[in-house]
DNA sequence: TTTGAAACTCATGGGCC
DNA sequence: GGCCCATGAGTTTCAAA
């Protein structure tokens, strides 16, 4: 599974913009529209691209308040740290968590419509894992930029 | 710009999958096709979708690694806070900053191919915008979750 | 005014060179 | 990888509620 010079453009491109047609993928990329398709559904495929998602103006899609947690948890059980990972994913509200170096074992991005919303799932955090010890919350006041795009060197090394 | 129970219901889909047609969109909120075309192009010029892109697996991606940064800044002068802000959006590797109540003043998911690159972005930072004071880095060993979906309640009061 | 249906246009996806 | 043809989705228009 090796990505060339074109893959790397490709996904760079539809990082961007999923939502170009192969013709106008291939005149950026210097390949015929079907070489794109044809790329295109292998990463696809083979899971380098795991879906196409619209990504909404949280100022017009209901005024999501962002909160940026960190999560320190009772490092004793490593079976209950799964389960925490899972309990998060299924979280609805937790748009991103990361397992971290430091201080903190886990990092949340928690986008909640109100505060309540936000108590509550913190509230029911800690009541479904006991293990987790303390939290320090942090509130989002503005959203300096909101992205997943992962930088991918094009440079022609394939 | 209101959003009716439709939007709503049509939101939540698009977050999940962006590809999907209008007729399987039709059939799962109760519309059909034409409404569902005419209501995700009205939704696109609101800016209430902002943009539609591919979702990369990292690990098969050039397997970057996420830095939690928490970035703390003199607050004496609040024209050089809109400047590093500015910064921030324009760095490809910024996935994400959040500006934060809080010890921190902003905090950063960064990806990167290798700790070279993230030394070297972290330097120019510093370099680049001297009131950054000081910042403190929380590698991620594992992403638990990754996403940018604001769920949006459906209930039917419009 | 907003919805549903039909005609049209064009991108996509297959097979072949 | 590029070319061509068939299929299917997106776009526009029009009629109806």
């Amino acid at each position: 599974m090796k990505l060339d010079r074109f893959d790397r453009q490709l996904l760079n491109l539809v990082q961007e913009d999923a939502t170009q047609t192969a013709e106008r993928l291939a005149e950026k990329v210097g390949l015929s529209p079907s070489a794109i398709q044809r790329r295109l559904r292998r990463l696809r495929e083979e899971g380098v691209i795991v879906r196409d998602c619209a990504v909404l103006d949280p100022k017009k899609a209901g005024r999501p308040t962002f909160f940026v947690v960190s999560v320190q948890v009772e490092r004793e059980r490593p079976e209950l740290l799964a389960q925490l990972r899972e309990w998060l994913a299924a979280q609805e509200h937790v748009q991103q968590a990361f397992y971290v170096t430091g201080e903190a074992d886990f990092v949340l991005i928690i986008a909640a419509h109100d505060t309540e919303t936000y108590d509550a799932l913190m509230a029911r955090m800690v009541q479904e894992n006991p293990h987790v010890r303390r939290f320090t919350t942090n509130v989002a006041l503005s959203v300096v930029k909101r992205g997943l795009t992962i930088p991918i060197p094009e440079e022609t090394d394939d």
